[in-house]
DNA sequence: TAGATTGTTAATCGATTAACAATC
DNA sequence: TAGATTGTTAATCGATTAACAATC
């Protein structure tokens, strides 16, 4: 059966047809940004196919589970060679929505605020940091890279003015909260929280807590399992 | 039925009895650290008891979870009561090992290596930051905190000196790995990785990953959602 | 055709949570 | 005793993975 283009097309087998596509699970969100990062590291060195097997190994998981995270995306492997790496990382990156530039603050100009601003690299990321904040007045004015630090009464005028997306909280946990809640006030939908606190916010509003003392902890569990010669599983990671 | 201190003990209803405990679901061993804070956070308000539903409230997590996680550490609760905020405090941390030091080292005193060792709170929480590396010369030598950065070049003998227990990269992706097989050969046994790449490591050897990177794709991911209208789930924590 | 690898099914495993008897 | 809350069971849900037909 040939092409014949009288019938109105139906795109059966056409991959770019219209996806209408289910929620990916969590978890497999949760492992795109990894695959992602491997495969931008395997362009680098001229790589332009891979299998499910050689990414699986990369990545330290199960390769059945590579090709179902994979399959969320459509079907874009060929059996029996494997996958495009850049036609891949295209995908995930309109998967995960990282073809747009998602505008984002840093509040908190101490080190660790400082330091993800100058080398977060998460404007090189698609994340361009646009304002950092800070709310002791001997910061204000100072530079943070390119940046010149703000009030943080500037703060909510700033994100509605500029439609910020993601807030970086990178201040003292008493002060977290109400950070929070104006970033969220002014239409901040997304938080990247470095202080040791569970934010209260409302529903809708997706937050990240990433806390170097949590981290550390459930090493220090794993270091004392290790000591009473409890075999330990391979490996865990966040 | 009164005590006769005659027959031999068997301390059938003795919660102190030898444990012999199996071992505890991962999910909930990501969970004890958090716990743990809001509990440390509670007694600092004087509050003494507190219930499942009061926890679980101040976690955002559902009740039945916490009363679940908890038994794994064993019956501590008092129906129609609660749990006894100091208590639980303490059997958290026998748990996860935290009532013992954690010798550690940061590899790396770029501006992330030196906010986690000045500010991290690493040294508070039991995890005392020991000695701090970098192969830049410039740096060695410098001051970060109470410590003098040390040349790379010692840090093997340093770790087998010292017995250090945990490894903080906070060095470039190009380098990660190397460093991680040199405090691996020197026996370290867990690496709290902050560069964006997927180690190599032997089994046994307890690796977790803080990939910023990682974090704000996710949360991109979300906002892409956001933006086509689709309600999001109430909330997303590491 | 022979060899390789995907995409998907279905079995299994682990995590979550509603419900409620036990008990303070 | 009445009210509250735990600890645990069992149902459900989601994630993982072995296996294999499809197909390059």
């Amino acid at each position: 059966m040939t092409a014949l283009n009288k019938a109105p097309q139906k795109n059966i087998d056409d991959k770019s047809a219209s996806p209408r596509r289910r929620r990916i699970p969590s978890a497999a969100v949760n492992r795109l940004p990894v695959y992602l990062q491997i495969l931008t590291d395997l362009q680098l060195t001229e790589t332009s196919q891979v299998s499910s097997d050689q990414l699986a190994a990369l990545a330290n998981v199960n390769a059945a589970k590579v090709r179902k995270d994979l399959s969320y995306l459509g079907t874009y492997g060929t059996r029996g060679v494997g996958y495009e790496v850049a036609f891949l990382i295209y995908q995930i990156k309109r998967e995960l929505g990282l073809l747009s530039q998602w505008k984002t603050i840093v509040v908190g100009a101490g080190n660790l605020g400082s330091a993800i601003t100058v080398n977060g690299g998460f404007t090189s990321r698609g994340f361009p940091v646009v304002a950092i904040f800070d709310v002791d007045p001997r910061k204000v004015g100072t530079r943070v890279g390119d940046l010149s630090v703000r009030n943080l009464d500037e703060m909510k005028d700033f994100v509605r003015a500029n439609g910020v997306h993601i807030g970086v909280l990178a201040v003292p946990s008493t002060a977290a909260q109400s950070v929070a809640d104006d970033l969220i006030a002014a239409g901040i939908g997304s938080l990247l929280n470095f202080a040791p606190v569970v934010l209260t916010t409302p529903k809708g509003v997706t937050v990240r807590n990433v806390d170097l003392g949590v981290e550390l902890q459930i090493l220090g569990y794993h270091e004392q399992l290790r000591g009473q010669g409890v075999t330990q599983p391979s490996r865990v990671t966040v």
